[in-house]
This record gives structure tokens, sequence and C-alpha cells, in this order.
RNA sequence: GGACGCUUAGCUCAGCUGGUUCAGAGCGCCGCCCUUACAAGGCGGAGGUCGUAGGUUCGAUCCCUACAGCGUCCA
């Protein structure tokens, strides 16, 4: 594209499409094993098939495609591997959806039917995400994409299956899981959402036997009393000692139930007497445990009321049953009172139904022999969490930790690789032939799989392995795994981060790592080093974002209106670490005048560059460095503290700081000021050459600043970055991040030009203040004097030349004078004044300023500088200040109130001079 | 009930681990400008006793304690 043809506001619609598609056909984004480069790898966290991008996305595949992006430029063989997770329950529920209008069962297909139809499914819907990943400038190996049910990691889940069945942590039970009775399947704890609820507290009596006495019980279910198997009372609560070791009828049904024990039971709640019913409470499974108390079970899969109760509430759903039984209890004089309650319910955080607890046969994993290392590393901070305070919190839950159930009883998902022979006799295997070896059954033999799958996350848990190819041995995983960082949300800290954690120390053991020996040290098992914690979005009002509400933006609906450098850029900017952010589209407008900032000030280089040089295709790969003047020396400085900080902020996981640096630095300092000053020399009368280079310079300067906003903003980085200069098909994407020159790193120069600006900055206010208009050429009277040069230590000609730039930036004409230190100097009359350093500058404005509006002016600075020196003042005074304070504090402030006194005597005496 | 986090300008937030004319940015607001990169822009300006009450210190937005409000996680 031709320099012509720039347009004049930043289109992103023009150049996104096209950078993108060019980069993944050239592969820019594919790492390979490369024993001359460090590895810097992140798996992506594996977004659900079933999903669509969310505001949350953007802000993770961002704030991943900032630190891989950035380490790529950096010369690391830089490997962000995506994919995505199967999710069974909500893909299986997407499914079933569809099918149900049709009027259609999975059962009326059967299993494999509808397996067939879900992987259909997955291919037409199951890659919208990945998709819309794109849009959002990614930097992906997308050659590595890969799928939780794909044939490797399928193998690897069975692997890990096996492995842990035979060291004997996987195991089968009867447990309380969460029970969802609409998709018949055991649900893990973060899938169950939890909200207060308007019920019932029911006031029940227990009849005790050989007597006349009743114990109260209240309960918020009263159908689960046909699951009583005993009442508790607290050890030590006076009131029902003597009920310990009696036994109680159970009304309506007539059970004899014992009265035990357990300093389980909270006295404060109810009556203090509670009723215990093991299948259908976990807090009373325990007790139950403790107690070795029969577990009986009311309900079946459908939370119906089975044979185990009394005739008459046999087939009943357990709400009916509620109703029924109340009317029961009362009409026989057992229920005591009702009151309204407001009680915590579990409802499945796919369909809403209410979650019953339910005793049934599940699939264990044995946690805390794997959480015992995986809490170690973190402990050590071989894995570090940003922000560090999540550390405290994976700690309780790990020295907490609860066997893990993996079972769930749908069809989509990894079937759980057990084999049952006729006898009940069963192993885990890899296939049924293996199978009927290792039971020792004959090929006729009928043999039964497993009829449950496993939990997504027992896949999810070996992805920063499973996806380079384990159990496969094989290099990618020797040189890309550890990983480096992980970025994800916290609410999933256990789910995930913990559990990958323990996978990657117990199944890379003995692997060959990057220098080919088998790993034993922690710091080769550990599945990554850092792991930042990312913000959860919120809208204007502080709401999360979800679809009930309708509160979240479409992020395709964002980068249509403002540009996937916009939001990328506005996101990373509100971002701060561990910090929620609040959300609105209208807050791009932030990036999208940046990128437009951007986008004009590489047109203004490039029609001066043409202007100056013509059409030829001059090199900016190398800094000229001929006839550098405070301003080249001032920009180059400012540049190298740019790269330098930008570097020490994400290596701190400071993205919102790396991001604001690269904004005040292109805005303020390069446009603000540089280019500003650089147009006196682009238009001034210097010879040819030098205007060469000062253009090829400003465009050498230019470059740097699109390397380093390229991780950030990679579309309008390139698209600029292509048409400063021809670059032979090179991209920015593997261009080198620029090098931080400490050389060019210059306290005294920055000193200097702050100097000018604070000049610059002293006549506009003047300016402004006076309303003198801004067609009005002025003259600034600047009464210069040796202090200032020695405290600048510049030169009388090198502070002539700067006075140069003061003409452009204040449309003025400068008229300095020097003098000695100790010579009075002839103010011009009628004119505002101001004092920069220590230095008196004069505006000689006779006729056109109001002189009250001068004088006030002046009043109020003085009343500022008084009261500043006031406040020190009273700090001096202050003995302990004085004893105390370090002696280098102290100078500092009589240096201080020196200094401020003496720009305050120069005020007054201007004010003098008006009156 | 336990743990953690937050409270700074009208709004959204920085302030990296006590001392730089320490109180800042963006948006919004007010005034002036279509000055040949940019009105998605330029220049200037007004706005806050940094949640409340104590404490430590020569000195606190920053450290400690309590409280209030908001939020998240766990039980």
């Amino acid at each position: 594209m031709s320099v012509q043809e720039l347009s004049k506001t930043y289109n992103p619609k023009d150049v996104e499409d096209k950078w993108y598609s060019w980069w993944e056909s050239n592969h820019l984004f594919h790492a390979t094993v490369n024993k001359d480069k460090a590895p810097y790898t992140i798996v992506i966290p594996p977004p659900n098939i079933t999903g669509i991008l969310t505001m949350g996305h953007v802000l993770n595949n961002t704030l991943q495609d900032v630190f891989v992006r950035w380490k790529r430029m950096q010369g690391f063989e830089a490997c962000w591997i995506p994919g995505t997770d199967h999710a069974g329950i909500a893909t299986q529920n997407a499914v079933e959806k569809s099918l149900a209008k049709e009027g259609k069962h999975r059962h009326d297909l059967g299993r494999e039917k509808f397996i067939e139809l879900v992987w259909q499914w997955r291919e037409k819907y199951g890659s919208t995400i990945i998709r819309q990943l794109r849009k959002l400038g990614v930097s992906c190996d997308w050659e590595r994409e890969r799928f939780t049910m794909d044939e490797g990691l399928s193998n690897a889940v069975k692997e890990v299956f096996i492995r842990l069945f035979d060291k004997g942590l996987i195991y089968r039970g009867k447990y309380i899981v969460n029970w969802c009775p609409q998709h018949q399947t055991a649900l893990s704890d973060d899938e169950v959402d939890h909200a207060e609820s308007n019920g019932n507290l029911y006031y029940i009596k227990y009849p005790i036997v050989g007597s006349d006495e009743h114990a109260i019980i209240a309960t918020t279910r009263p159908e689960t009393m046909l699951g009583d198997t005993a009442l508790c009372v607290h050890p030590k609560d006076e009131r029902y000692k003597h009920l310990i070791g009696k036994t109680a009828i159970l009304p309506i049904v007539g059970r004899k139930l014992p009265i035990i024990a357990d300093d389980y039971i909270d006295l404060s709640f109810g009556t203090g007497v509670m009723k215990v019913t093991p299948a259908h409470d976990t807090n009373d499974f325990l007790l139950g445990q403790r107690h070795e108390l029969p577990q009986l079970n009311i309900f079946d899969e459908t939370a119906h009321l089975n044979s185990s109760v009394p005739k008459e509430y046999e087939g009943m759903d357990r709400f009916d049953c509620r109703a029924q039984l109340v009317k029961d209890l009362e009409a026989k004089n057992f229920l005591l009172k009702v009151e309204p309650y407001v009680h915590n319910i579990g409802k499945c955080y796919r369909c809403h139904t209410i979650i019953e607890p339910w005793l049934s046969d599940q699939w264990f994993v044995k946690m805390k022999p794997l959480a015992a290392p995986a809490l170690r590393v973190v402990h050590e901070g071989k894995v570090q969490f940003h922000p560090d305070r999540w550390t405290k919190v994976y700690e309780h839950w790990m020295t907490n930790i609860r066997d893990w159930c993996i079972s769930r009883q749908i069809w989509w998902g990894h079937r759980i690789p057990v084999y049952y022979a006729p006898n009940g006799n069963y192993v885990p295997a890899r296939n049924e032939e293996e199978a009927r070896k290792k039971l020792g059954l004959a090929a006729d033999v009928p043999i039964r799989q497993d009829e449950d799958v496993l939990d997504t996350w027992f896949s999810s848990w070996l992805w920063p392995f499973s996806t380079l190819g384990w159990p496969e041995d094989n290099a990618d995983l020797h040189y890309f795994n550890p990983t480096n960082t992980l970025v994800t949300a916290p609410d999933i800290i256990f789910f995930w981060v913990a559990r990958m954690i323990m996978a990657n120390m117990e199944f890379m053991k003995g692997t060959p790592g990057r220098d080919g020996k088998p790993r034993k040290k922690d710091d080769d098992l550990i599945p990554f080093r850092d792991v930042y914690f990312t913000s959860i979005i919120r809208d204007e009002q502080g709401r999360k974002m979800s679809k009930s509400l309708g509160n979240s933006p479409d992020p395709l609906d964002v980068i249509d209106q403002y540009g996937a450098d916009a939001l990328r850029f506005t996101i990373a900017y509100l971002s701060p670490l561990g910090q929620d952010v609040l959300f609105a589209s209208e807050k791009c407008d932030l990036g999208r005048n940046f990128a437009n900032k951007i986008w004009n000030a590489g047109r203004f280089l490039l029609m001066n560059k043409r202007e100056i040089i013509g059409n030829d295709n001059v090199s900016i790969d190398k800094l000229p460095i001929e006839n550098l003047d405070l301003a080249d020396r001032w920009i180059l400085s400012r540049l190298n503290h740019a790269i330098k900080s930008f570097n020490t902020s994400l290596d701190q996981f400071h993205v919102n700081e790396a991001t604001k640096l690269i904004y005040d630095f292109i805005w303020h300092d390069f446009c603000d000021w540089y280019v500003e000053m650089v147009k006196t020399r682009f238009y001034g009368d210097e010879p040819k050459e030098v205007k060469t280079a000062v253009v090829i310079r400003a465009l050498w300067i230019f470059d740097q600043a699109l390397r380093l906003m390229h991780p950030v903003m990679p579309f309008i980085s390139e698209e600029l970055w292509q048409n400063l200069s021809d670059r032979k098909g090179q991209s920015l994407v593997r261009a080198a991040f620029p090098n931080v020159n400490e050389h060019y790193i210059n306290q005294t120069v920055e000193d200097e030009l702050n100097f000018i600006i604070k000049v610059v900055e002293a006549v506009r206010n003047i300016r402004g203040e006076l309303n003198v208009a801004p067609s009005k050429q002025i003259e600034i009277h600047m009464h210069l004097h040796g202090e200032l040069a020695e405290r600048l230590s510049i030169d009388v000609n090198a502070m002539q030349g700067l006075l140069n730039y003061l003409d452009r930036l204040c449309h003025a004409k400068t008229v300095p004078t020097w003098a000695q230190d100790s010579v009075k100097f002839e103010r011009p009359k009628a004119s505002a004044s101001a004092v920069v350093d220590g230095t008196e500058i004069f505006i000689p404005l006779a006729g056109i300023i109001d002189l009250d509006a001068e004088r006030k002016r002046l009043e109020k600075e003085i009343a500022r500088l008084q009261g500043l020196i006031d406040s020190i003042g009273n700090k001096l005074a202050n003995n302990s200040f004085i004893e105390r304070a370090p002696k280098d504090v102290i100078e500092k402030e009589r240096e201080k109130q020196k200094y401020i006194t003496m720009n305050m005597e120069k005020l007054k005496d201007s004010l003098k001079q008006l009156n």
C-alpha cells in the first residue's frame, strides 16, 4: 500500500483479517523443538465446545497473547497450544435439547447412535469459539490444536486411569453425591449452584420408647424422615443428656431409632435434636459412618420414592411426598409447627433441578497422596501464583482435600475403562481384549464395560502433557513441558490448576526432560512456573456477566465496532492484577482513539518521509546518530525507559501497567513533544542530508514503538510496520523486541528537556488563563542566567538551540537575555510572568491583557507556594524531625524551602511591578 | 460461622511495598482553537482533609488494630 492510500482515520476492518490469514498461512505461530532457543510455552485453558466467545475469554486470551508474542519477539521458541474440551454434561445437554425438539430422547437412539450424533454436533458447532478467537488476533499454534476427546488424549486418560487404579489410588465406593434427578448423574461440587431460598422449617414430634416424652426435631426436608436411621444430640446438651441411649419411634413408619450423641450437632440450630438420614444428606452420611448406622436409600434415580418406604408413598415424587407427609403428620398429631425459613438450596447448574444428595456407586481418586507434592512445590515457590494471595486459598484446600468423584452417569465423555466379568470381578483395561486377558475370560464369555464416563476435568487435568503427545514418548514433550505461564480464572483453582499440578508431578516422573535424562526434580515435574489469575469481568454495575442477565456484550460486536486492537488494548489497560474489571463496550473508545492516534503518527511520518526523501525505499534498520539534538537524545532516553519498564512490568505480570506505559510513551512523549519538536526541523532550513537523517531517525524510533506495542496491538502495529519500509516478506510477529540500550538513558538530558516543557506549559497557561488568542503571536522574554546554565549543565549555545523549539510550541518569538546572576533584570512593562526553575519569563502584553486577571493569577500561584513553604517550615521547626529524620531528607527539605522561596520572591516582585 | 479482597476526583481506576512542589490518569464537565498527522484531535482549567475511629512513626493514601459498607471463596 502506498502512502497516499493511508486513510485519515484508522480502519481496523481493512487490515485485521488480511494480516491474520497471512500470519497463519506463513506458519508464524508454529513452534518446533529448537535446541538453540529456550522454549516458552503456554497451554490455553481449553474453552468448552458448546461455548461462544465471552468477555472473560477476551481478557484471558489477550493476556496470554501479550505474553506469548512478547517472548516470541524476545527470541524464545514461543509455543501457545490451543484446544477445546468436550464438556460432558453441557454438550450432552445441548444435543439432547435438539433431540427433544424432534420429540426424541437419547434412549430412543441408544448409546452408540447418540454419541455419533454428538460427534456430528461437535463437527458443526464445536469450533465456533476457536474461529472467534482468531478474530481477536491470538497467536496460537493452530497446528497443535487439541481436543480432549481426540484419540491421543483419550489414550492419556485411559493410561492415567489404569496407572492410578494399579497404584490403589482409584477405587469404587458408595458415596453421597450431588445427584441431578433430571440428568440422572452425579455432579461435582462446582457444577452445583447454591442460592438462598425461602422454605419452611417443620417441627416434628418423635415419641420416645418407654416414656410420654417426645423428641422434637426441626427439618427443612420432612420427606427424608422416611430414611431416618437415628436421632442425635450433642453429648454436652443438658436438655437431652438423659435421652442418649434410648430409642425413639419414627412417626408414620414406626421404625425404632437409636438416640446417639455426637459433638457435630449445632446446639443453636432448631431444637438441638437432629434426625440422621445417612443416605440423603452429606453430613448425616459422615455421621452415620462414624456410628455405623444403616444407610437407607428411599429414592430412585429420578428422585421418586422407592420400595423402602410405606406403600402409600411409594412412587411419589419427592415434593409431592413432602406435601402428603406433612398432611399425614398433622392429621396424626406429630406436627408441632411450621415456620418460614430461609436456607441454601443446591441446584444443577445446567437445568436448575434441585440437587438430591444420593447414595450411589461411584469411582473416586484418592487425593491425599497426590496432593502432598503439589502442595510442596507451591509452598516452596516453584510454582508461583499471581497475585500471591491465592497461595493461601490453595494451601487451605490442598490440606483439607477430599477424594475426587470422577464418574458421571452420562454418555458423552471418556467411558470408564473398567470391564466386568459375569461373576462381578472387574479390571481396568485399555480395551476389551486386554480385559479378557486380565480376567482370564474366554472370547465367548460375555463381558461388560462400565456404563459411566469420566468427569471432564479428568481429561483436562492432563492438558499440559497430554497435548504434547503423552503417553507416547516424544521430543515435544521433553522440550515444551514444563510450560511457563498459565493464565486462568481463580474460580477453577481447585478443579483445574491444583489438579494439573498433581497430574504433571505424578505422570512426568521419570520421563525424559530437556536434558534427555529422566525427570526427578520438582522444577522439572511442575506443569508451569507461574499462574496468572485473571480478573473477573463485570458489567458497569459490578454484576457478573451472565447469559441470563444479558449484560455481556458480544466480543465480536465489539471487535466489529472498535477493532480487535482497541478491544485488546482496552481490556489489558483496564485489568489490574487481581482486581475485578467493570467493563462496557463504550470503554473501548480508549483503545480506538489510541489506535487512531498511532495511525496518524505513522501517517505523519510517512508523509514527511515522502516529502523529504521522495518515494525511495530507504532502510530504517539503523538509527542515524549524527546531528542528535536534545529532543533526539530525550526521546531516546524516554524510549529506553519505556522498554525497560515494559519488560519489568510484564515480568511482574502487571499487564495494565505495561499497557499504560505504551500509551504514555506514544501519546505523550512521542506525539505531544517529540513529533511537535521534530516539525521544527522538518520544516526548517537544514540541508537535505540532515533532514533525511532526522526523518529516518524519527521513523526508526517509531519502528521501535511499533515493536513495543505489538504484543498488545498486533494488527495496527503490523500494518504500519509494513508501511514504514520494505520488509522483504518479514513480519513483525517474529521481529526482534527492542533491546534496552542503557547508554541512551540519561537523566540530565531528561531534566534539560523538562525545563523546556515546563516553560512551554507556563506560557500556555498564561495564554489560556488570560485569554490570549491562539492565533496571536507573542514574545517571550526569558531572563537566563549563569545559575540556570550550571543547573542544566549546558552552555549558552545549546540553550539558544533549545529556545527555537519554544517558538513552535508556544506560537511565540523568544527573546532571551543573558545576565549575571546578581544583576537585576529590567522587566518589560505590563507583562504576564512566570518563574520556572528560578528562571523568569515575561510576556509583554500591553493593551491586550486584563491586568487584574494577571494579578489574580500571580496571587494564586504565590499562595500555593506559600502553602508549601509553610508546611516545609513546620517540618523544619519540629525538633524531633531534625533529630530523627535521616540527614539527606532534612537537607532535601531545606533545599526545597530555599528554592521555592526564591521562585516565590520573584513572583512577588512581578506582582509589585504590575501595581 | 471462617478466609481473603476492595473503599482515592462526578464515573472507572492507577499509586510496585512510609519522605521527589504527592495527591495522579482516562472518561465526563467548563473555556479557547477546524494551527498543513490526528475534532476518534490540540491547548488551558475546575473537582478529592485518599471509607470511619484509633495506634505506630520525626513523618501515613501506604504499616498495625477495630468498625462500617461492598464483593468473592469455603463451610
